[in-house]
DNA sequence: GATGAATGAGAATTCATTCAT
DNA sequence: CATGAATGAATTCTCATTCAT
């Protein structure tokens, strides 16, 4: 909801150095004004931008589709993003933020929690954002470069990059307070995000009613069997 | 209609069409030979849309390009596929049956094969296929995006789904010759499922590369994991 | 008016392998009516380009408005040419086709012409071309690489380059027939060429007019000078 | 109104409007300041759209990015100009300027120059400017585009014009220097005028090296033909 | 069965210009 | 005087699909 989040992500290019003015105070305080205006607008676009992607999917979610659904002629856009790219950019920006927001919230049942429940915690709700955010889970496929490559700038990939891994550091972290090294932490931590991911696209495909299988039993079943696995050792 | 008689296609590309018999036999014959004919150039026209799919992409895949490969013009396709989605599932269900090929033909180190050998043969198989082959997976995911699969019709995706779950069933076998219940087979091969697909997007997304990991090891680690519980209980 | 003379500047790229067929000679018949149809079509779609390029300039001369004026949609243009660019190149083609055939067919007063009398002949030719057809000389400025660069390819950018060229040869050829070496007789004619276009750029800008000067008694000026010149010595 | 003011422009492309300072003097006093103070913002945005068109060319010469050079928004620039069209306009009146410039300071070898040498100098002032500053020729070119310059008004048109003959008197006041009567020195000067042209476009479109010429030598070859033809008589 | 010309809707993007502030 | 958001019309180009032949 509040995009003043994800400032960071897309610097917005059209900014200009403001005239020469009489008072310092008044032109700041403009300033102000005008680039909180630009946010609201710039997150106007992104919802509109997020309501295409999430009704229509991606091949739907069109620079017209997008500036119609934010009010807007196309050329408009334009002043806020420089791209259809930047948009989706932005648009995945903001989705890592949110699962990032996510899994710091998450904690243990209470105060004195184990690294098994703050393990469990974090992994819950890395895996609960996705879940019950299914288009999430798409967006951040259809951008990230491997299924459809599409031309994110090197450096926005990298935040983004940087981004999914920062959600998943917290399950890291607690894999380590379990008695791991950072060696094989890591490896396990990948091994869990690659079990999440499959059970996600088993969900969300439908592939999972196959089995008649619960999407929560299979997760919940990898993450104690990991968690029983380090107690033990 | 039947896509499984769509089973060996003709592989060369350059393959054009044979040119035109007189007609020798009465009506029956005349409408088996035509259908066959029929079935031929269908299969001619999946190559050329398997060809284009894999070094195209799906946005490279036009019915103008496939045609074109096929050696047709655009409006003869439409004499054998109602539209592009439906070429599409043609591929996918043929896709589909080479899963189903690779997974029965693998078989263990020797003729005396225990029951983790045999898992470890069909399951492998089952991943190697899609590590080997990343298009392949695309194509599904294209297709199965969302529960709506993209305008395959009812009977299609059911035909789709079972194919997709015969290519599981020798893994779910070994399972249960390992001294699981049918039902516990079920959960376990489910498991073994969304880790392999976890572990493929991962892997055709480039994400793995952000934890420095091979996609081999992981599912190999998975893999033992889940032999070594099976063989300890 | 007749575009048959420059089928070879721009191949047919749509161009297929007509499919196989019982008889022969229907088949070429067949192919060569499509062919000669295409061919027109091809021509009206170039008149339309000339036109508009005439009336309203290269920047008015859009595909949109190519369109419109050749009675298609835009994408139909598409069919028989693969760019903006592809129509421009073969308008140019057409226009240096028809300088070279008004030089080739320019002859001396009679028949036992001079080389003076030819040379006269096919400079002025060449001269009278451009100042009959200025839009002709616009053309030529705007694709050719320098003052606007729009890219034509280097294949097309080349044989139009040789058309030109093609075009002053035989001026060059009487120069040399005038007791000049070919180095000598190429240095002439590189001037010349610069003298004609130089008068003619001052005339269709109406430059000349400043100068109260006909452009004709201009071109003469040099030409006779050239040749009492060549005659002296 | 009048471009002949802007003769000595502001280089400086990072020069910022200079800030605000109090009212001081009556109405009168302020008038004529205010004016001064447009003139050089109108200078400012002229320097912008001359650097933006070198170095981009026309088609990137926008008034999008001329504002941006001038530190200005793009509505800020109907201050000063109606439409970007009078901005070229200017932009040629300057660029013109500066070729008269170039011309007037040319000066023979010494100071007891013969008419011959000043006819070089002037002459080879001009040619030089030109060819030196291909760009300036372009813009030309574009404004003079056809006999109804480019949204040129008639009286800016006649200035332009003025101007363009004003930098070629020199070489005409030589050419009668040299003992041409004011009428032979017309004829003359335009047809060095038309050889400079010629040689120019040739250069500029990279026609010249068609002739593995170099435009120097041309150039050097027509002057000193005519010097020696003026001489000789 | 096959052709292939043609449509029509759509794609992203650019930009001079206007105008309320 | 200056802003800068917004328009609206333009640009080239792509493509599934249709249909008369």
């Amino acid at each position: 909801m509040c995009e003043c989040r994800i400032r960071s992500v897309n610097k917005s290019t059209t900014a200009r150095k403001p005239g020469p003015r009489k008072s310092v105070a008044p032109a700041d305080a403009r300033a102000v004004r005008e680039s909180a205006l630009n946010q609201a607008r710039r997150a106007l676009i992104l919802d509109a931008a997020r309501s295409a992607f999430f009704e229509l999917g991606l091949d739907g979610a069109s620079l017209r589709e997008i500036a119609k659904r934010a009010g807007y002629t196309p050329g408009a856009i334009y002043s806020y993003f420089a791209n259809l790219e930047e948009i989706y950019g932005a648009l995945l920006g903001e989705s890592l933020q949110r699962l990032n927001d996510a899994v710091e919230t998450a904690t243990g049942p209470d105060k004195k929690a184990s690294a098994a429940d703050l393990l469990r915690a974090k992994a819950g709700a890395f895996y609960a954002f996705y879940r019950d955010n299914p288009k999430e889970l798409d967006l951040g496929f259809y951008l990230f470069d491997g299924m459809k490559p599409r031309g994110l700038t090197p450096e926005l990939n990298h935040e983004l990059n940087e981004r999914l891994m920062a959600a998943l550091r917290p399950a890291q972290v607690q894999l380590e307070a379990l008695g791991l090294s950072t060696a094989e932490a890591v490896v396990e931590t990948s091994a869990l995000f690659a079990q999440i991911v499959g059970i996600l696209v088993l969900n969300n495909t439908g592939r999972i009613r196959l089995f008649k299988q619960s999407p929560d039993r299979l997760f919940e079943r990898y993450l104690e069997s990991l968690i029983a696995r380090l107690q033990r050792s």
